[in-house]
DNA sequence: ATTGTTACGCAGGATTTATGCATATTGGAC
DNA sequence: GTCCAATATGCATAAATCCTGCGTAACAAT
């Protein structure tokens, strides 16, 4: 873990919410110059603690009318049918995010498509065809109410 | 539905990837002069196709050790008792994400705590101390396979 | 205290963005 | 098809922002 003092955090809190800010706006942010902001910045991307710098497109704005989050089970729980898993959603565009998690589930996908044909035809492309999974259960998205990843940063 | 062309396309597909790209790297991206580029990602921002430029930042490598997804069930779907717990969403920084849904519950949240003693508190706070609630699930991310917001666009 | 390392702010150069203008392209009416 | 108004484009340039080098300050280890 990277050691993130008091100027680093408003810094990271500040780009979770909006990446577009100059060098002078979170100067002001973080009490620091602005030189020393894009220095720290340099530092948090090389170092991988910001991962990404990403737009956020609406959706339905581009004609994606639904949102489906989809519980998947594999047949077994082997570590090359679970590798072969991730790196199939890793290639697959339409999965948004997928997390490879505990309990009801063995991931947890989140799909965007253009319609009910759409998806329709992406689940025979992806789950139907694909041997290694048992089943999957979609949830269909009716209110993207909070679509981000910032979270809460504590100073070390 | 706004109307998107071939380089529209090109640009919100690299941008949902990286957005700090200069617009000579998109000029190349979309095959218009830089200008153009500039002019279009203002139009698209200012239209809401662009609803954020944020940056990526990895939970692990700022000490939040856990993700969690959580499905939610409310008491009652009233419309009250749903907006009143997207406001709370929204208000709370831990969610990460939180999705309206069908199917086997109400709402499915992201949440990033420091470690289980956070998530229990977060849990406290959050949903046993919200009548509105009945009931919660929580499942927990073993992996972030894919973290991000970008699907693939059709030109209109 | 000293010393080496790291981070800082300033100044100025380099790059990028924003703006105004002339021209090209597009879409609609006929 | 033509014509015209509206919109989008590329170019040139001004303005803003980012990057780099330098000297100094701050910090950590001894």
């Amino acid at each position: 873990m990277i050691k993130l003092d008091r100027a680093d955090v408003a810094l990271l809190e500040a780009l979770q919410v909006n990446c577009r800010l100059t060098s002078e706006e979170l100067s002001e942010i973080a009490h620091l110059s602005p030189t020393a902001c894009q220095r720290r910045l340099k530092r948090l991307r090389a170092e991988g603690v910001i991962e990404a710098d990403i737009s956020v497109v609406s959706p339905k704005a581009v004609g994606r009318q639904i949102t489906m989050i989809v519980l998947v089970s594999l047949e077994r729980e082997r570590v090359d049918i679970v590798d072969r898993f991730k790196a199939a959603i890793r290639d697959t565009r339409e999965v948004m995010i997928g997390y490879y998690v505990t309990g009801d589930a063995d991931f947890i996908l989140v799909i965007t498509a253009r319609d009910m044909e759409g998806y329709e035809q992406f689940t025979r492309r992806f789950f139907y065809e694909n041997p290694d999974i048992k089943g999957f259960k979609t949830m269909v998205v009716m209110d993207r109410v909070k679509a981000g990843f910032a979270f809460p940063i504590d100073v070390d």
